[in-house]
DNA sequence: TTCTATATTATAATTATTCTAAACTGTTGA
DNA sequence: TCAACAGTTTAGAATAATTATAATATAGAA
């Protein structure tokens, strides 16, 4: 199939064995139009159920975090139980939906450059990111 | 002990009975000068060790979200495996050192404030906070 | 090929969090 | 006073999340 053979490509490119376990995985996170969030829980269903493979936990813990070191996959900081991961790996901001617990991409644009006035002294800054979380007006007694 | 009725009073007044594990949680948190940054697990260990008082860590977690709940606490979002609490409740920003693993606050004047051009419709911000993430010139390597 | 060093997988172990039965508190009403 | 009941709260046990490591697989050298 071509898509996996760019996948052993871009696998291999990057210094990671392309393994068949990889290879799923990558086929569940960049085989579609759109970016995603999901938790590494999530991508382990979706590989059994839409993909009939079964993949050890583990295994797939090893690879999301392999791959973010890569720089393929971001992680995102919500105060949630649960590590999301980013299949966007620009920079952008997220709201988090209070409600419902999902996570939606907030553009760059959608909010104006900011300025940090004082840094911490000897420390470069490597990100700075924003977080909106959002609730119905109604239920506001969380 | 006068800081104690001082919690009493607190937790009484918030709707929370005051049971012994509670004031003693109260002397771990809020009986110092200045706000700090926690995980349930340092939490429970200083009890344990400096306070001499063993509660369960499950009465830990039960407080930690009461407090929260009741606005005592705040849960701070990082991409960490751990989940940390901050005793500083004002809207505030983090630099999160990541050779350290240090969670550093960066005040509210230190940011202009922060304008979202376009909301999620139906929905209301109930907060908006920075991380900045931050390492040593050095080791970017990471 | 076969061998060797290294990378990868996945089971087992560990750690984090939540569920729930039992214990406790604070009424209420005799 | 002090049962008796209706919540609360606690903490042991169950579950879920994550990591360590022994077993397996891979890539390159000989």
């Amino acid at each position: 199939m071509n898509t996996n053979t760019n996948f052993i490509e871009k696998l291999r490119s990057s210094g990671l064995r392309p393994t068949k376990q990889r290879i799923k995985i990558c086929e569940a996170l960049f085989d579609r139009n759109e970016t995603f969030h999901f938790t590494i829980n999530d991508l382990a269903k979706t590989i059994e159920e839409k993909l009939n493979e079964k993949i050890s936990l583990a295994t797939v813990y090893n690879t999301v975090h392999a791959f973010k070191k890569k720089g393929f996959l971001k992680e995102i900081s919500i105060n949630s139980d649960k590590s999301y991961f980013d299949t966007n790996t620009s920079v952008h901001h997220h709201f988090f939906d209070e409600d419902t617990n999902e996570l939606i991409d907030c553009n760059q644009e959608n909010i104006d450059s900011i300025n940090i006035k004082n840094n911490i002294t000897g420390k470069k800054i490597n990100s700075v990111e924003v977080l909106i979380k959002v609730a119905s007006d109604y239920q506001n007694q969380k």
